[in-house]
RNA sequence: GGAGAGAUGGCUGAGUGGUCGAAAGCGCCCGCCUGCUAAGUGGGUAUACGCCAAAAGCGUAUCGCGGGUUCGAAUCCCGCUCUCUCCGCCA
């Protein structure tokens, strides 16, 4: 959600944002309703203050006395008209805010303009991708994959795209969960462990629910969902609450399993690791001061890169354009790690700065010594997604016999240094 | 899941139909006073929205949430949520 009074003394800066941006939006009936809204709102609010005026009076009345008596009627009326104004102004209220929700975030000036994903810009890249193993192959080919990745018995229990890990490949997942975690807490990262049902005002305040709601898995008797992303949950610690500047930045770093529907998917993308319903994520979280957010943004993303620097796997990192960027994001970059076998980037990691935008929804606000409240930024980034990861090592470090090499800052925790079928 | 008690401002806590955005205390801020500190003393101390070019100012809303009764609701009624105590169940 934009700052109402700045959307309105800039609608024609921000509509010419917005047109890089892949999102429909009407800015005029947005504003139309706004002036609406606020006409109602000064009318209910003028009755409503003769109404109060009245009472006052009859406070000092005696009660049952002729002059009591014919107040009473008289404001009859104007409470039956005190009611109508107060329903109408409501709705006028909630007409304005849905289509204020539907206003995106406005990019940033450095987000390059690009209609789609093919326009995103390489902003660097790391590690060799032609120097890894000569014996690379997609991952789900090996022979050894199902026995430890097992997708079909994961369709018999639950349904596609629920693998259980097994295994040395569960121990290899587990590793790579207390890696990021032990990396991240060592950045400063506070370890959080959240609950990974939400009820819908969190959804909302992320802004999952209304526009995504198909992406999630609903609990429909609590009518709690399934989180997406650690994000939600984490990002939702301070809703409605105001911190003390001092407080700020704030660094949270949460490991959870992920849901995801993934309406829609079809094809090499959901072949194997590549796209599943549920999976581990390590998700990294900053409440930070406004004038500090695309600084945190680029510190959040160099820390996210050593992450793969350090498992030794080639990535590159994206500078998502406009026409790619999601809705609630002033900027974003991606990282993709190289997966040698299938010859194709892997996305691991989305970094993103959501400015105001996010915190605005979910009423997070810090408070300057003596100062108002302001809307705090909040930032956010994989650190890192399990599975295109766990995809990646077995296609890159992947030996002529069919073991895998497992990367050395995994050794210790993995407890061998190579992954071998048995 | 059952029974009971409760939910008021940053905190504690008064307030059972009108003059209550809300006593008092604590905390905090600004003065005064006092060698310093402490004590004392005077004042101030919520958020959002609307009117206004803006500030000042004025207005409206907010006493867990949502409805209702009433000319008028923190206060009465109904529903819900949460917290606490007891019982049951349980990793």
């Amino acid at each position: 959600m934009l700052d109402l009074k700045f959307f309105r003394e800039n609608v024609e800066e921000i509509r010419a944002a917005l047109a890089t941006k892949k999102f429909e939006v009407d800015l005029d009936r947005v504003v139309g309703l706004d002036r609406a809204r606020r006409e109602m709102v000064t009318e209910f609010e003028t009755l409503r203050s003769q109404q109060k005026a009245a009472n006052q009076e009859m406070a000092k009345l005696k009660k049952g006395s002729p002059e009591f008596i014919a107040k009473v009627q008289e404001m009859k009326s104007i409470s039956a008209q005190v009611k109508e104004l107060e329903a109408r102004q409501d709705e006028a209220e909630a007409a304005f805010k849905a289509a204020f929700l539907e206003v995106p975030n406005i990019p940033h000036p450095s987000v390059p303009v690009g209609h789609n994903e093919t326009d995103n810009v390489v902003h660097s890249t790391w590690g060799d991708i032609n120097t890894l193993s000569p014996h690379a192959r997609p991952h789900y080919d090996l022979e050894w994959f199902g026995k430890y990745v097992d997708l079909e018995r994961g369709t018999k229990v639950t349904g596609s795209g629920f693998p259980f890990f097994i295994g040395p490949v569960a121990r290899l997942v587990r590793s790579l969960l207390q890696f990021f975690l032990d990396e991240n807490s060592a950045a400063g990262f506070t370890e959080v462990m959240p609950p990974i049902l939400v009820n819908p005002a969190s959804a909302m305040a992320t802004g999952q629910l209304p526009d995504k709601e198909g992406q999630m898995y609903h609990a429909k008797t609590d009518d709690l969902y399934l989180i997406p992303t650690a994000e939600v949950p984490v990002t939702n610690l301070y809703r409605d609450e105001i911190l003390d500047a001092a407080d700020l930045p704030r660094y949270a770093c949460a490991y959870t399993p992920c849901f995801r529907r993934e309406a829609g998917s079809y094809g090499k993308d959901v072949r194997g690791l590549n796209r599943v319903h549920q999976f581990d994520k390590v998700e990294l979280v900053k409440w930070v001061h406004p004038e500090q957010s695309f600084d945190e943004l680029e510190h959040l993303r160099a820390h996210a890169e050593t992450l793969l620097q350090k498992l030794g796997l080639p990535y590159r990192v994206l500078l998502i354009c406009s026409g790619d960027i999601g809705f609630p994001h002033a900027k974003q970059y991606d990282l993709e790690v190289w997966a040698a076998g299938q010859q194709r980037w892997l996305e691991v990691s989305s970094i993103s700065n959501f400015t105001d935008f996010q915190a605005r929804r979910a009423n997070i606000r810090f408070r300057e010594a003596g100062g108002k409240p302001q809307v705090v930024h909040t930032l956010n980034g994989s650190g890192l997604a399990i599975p295109r990861v766990l995809a990646a090592i077995l296609e890159n470090c992947l030996q002529e016999d069919g073991s895998v090499t497992i990367p050395e800052v995994l050794r210790d925790r993995f407890g061998s240094d190579t992954l071998k079928p048995e």
